[in-house]
DNA sequence: ACTATAATGGCACTCGGTGCAGAAAAACAC
DNA sequence: GTGTTTTTCTGCACCGAGTGCCATTATAGT
């Protein structure tokens, strides 16, 4: 969740060989601008390419596939969400860590809210996404899991953490679903009652 | 999970025209042969099509993608899933019916135990098909949120069902990866132990 | 033998993605 | 300014996945 656009790939001033021509950021806005307006099925790399003004095989330069397109930099926000996780006191109960850590790594200024919205419109909402994000949250579940390990005496890879992780992409993805299917719910409230679930579990409920 | 292959696209005798030379579940065997053997991206749908004795074109009307015919039959099992949670008693509180329903539907009979994993650890390992996974996935949570919807008296896309299906599913796949990375584990129990953790919470862990 | 039906198979085409080699821009040295 | 080095951009040829179209082949029934 929560991806978007930064610097990455930008030389520094004092080096040499040629300046790029444009930016991930700037190639990722176009392309969700013609992805929302026609389609992502309809639109072909090189429609992309002439929009951002660049050659085709420039485009692949600046990302491996049509699909990364549309999640700009996640890398970033991989380490912001690492950093998130790390800030949170050691005291606080690893529940509570984590429904801290999900809500503010999905927090958004509402400046970037429309545009965010738009990207995760289509992320959750085409199926060539939809499947290529299965990539993504990988690794952001990796980082989940690493903290609950630290956390829980326990190996990255060990059953306990992963199964959390799990758990916490479902709470954020089920979470944006809702909040992408009715505009006029608020992100942040329904990662909080799914905190709920996640913590006290579905026995809970019944 | 537990994909397979079942008869599927058989004609009945009795009806007109040529028979199908041959099935699903014998392309995505002799699939699986390749895949394992050769690695997916090195194996072609060509290399598939030969060693299935049909035409390329002929493959493309058995599986609608070279990432499907990893899957062979799911829609099946999706049926049989269906099929366990509507079965389980009224009176079995919520959790203990996904518990139960999640240990039966992925419950191998041995003899196709070697298969099973094989098949898995191509679905789980290889990122093309962790990618087309998430499309299988998502008509899976649906039928588990179609089940907590009922139970709860809410809609089947309502937050909460939503949510816990993204979670029965996680519980599931941390399971798997545990299973298909140390063979001396037993999958069951490791869907007891992560069912546990779906019932009673992160909270209960601290 | 003739007809209707359903599956196979070949061909050409589109599109995503890659390897390669050369042109273009920028910094620096002289 | 000329030349060198470094980095990016670009064009081209190529591969593999997937599709539309149409002819061909096999089966059942008359």
């Amino acid at each position: 969740m929560t991806p978007s656009d930064a610097p990455a790939p930008l030389t520094q001033t004092g080096q040499p060989g040629r300046r790029p021509v444009t930016s991930r950021a700037q190639i990722s806005a176009v392309a969700i601008d013609l992805f929302t307006a026609n389609g992502f099925e309809e639109t072909s790399v090189d429609d992309v390419a002439d929009a951002a003004g660049i050659a085709r095989r420039t485009l692949f330069r600046y990302y491996p596939s049509k699909n990364a397109i549309a999640w700009g930099d996640f890398d970033g926000h991989l380490d912001a969400m690492r950093a998130l996780l790390t800030d949170i006191p050691p005291t606080e109960p690893i529940a509570e860590a984590l429904r801290r850590a999900l809500i503010s790594f999905n927090r958004v200024p509402p400046a970037e809210l429309a545009g965010h919205r738009r990207r995760m419109t289509l992320l959750l909402g085409v199926p060539a996404l939809q499947a290529h994000s299965m990539l993504m949250y990988a690794e952001w579940r990796q980082v989940v899991a690493e903290f609950c390990a630290q956390r829980l005496g326990l190996s990255d890879d060990d059953h306990l953490p992963q199964t959390i992780a799990w758990m916490c992409l479902g709470t954020a993805l089920a979470a944006y679903d809702q909040w992408l299917a009715d505009p006029a719910t608020d992100l942040e409230t329904l990662i909080i009652t799914g905190s709920r679930t996640l913590a006290e579990g579905v026995s809970a409920l019944s």
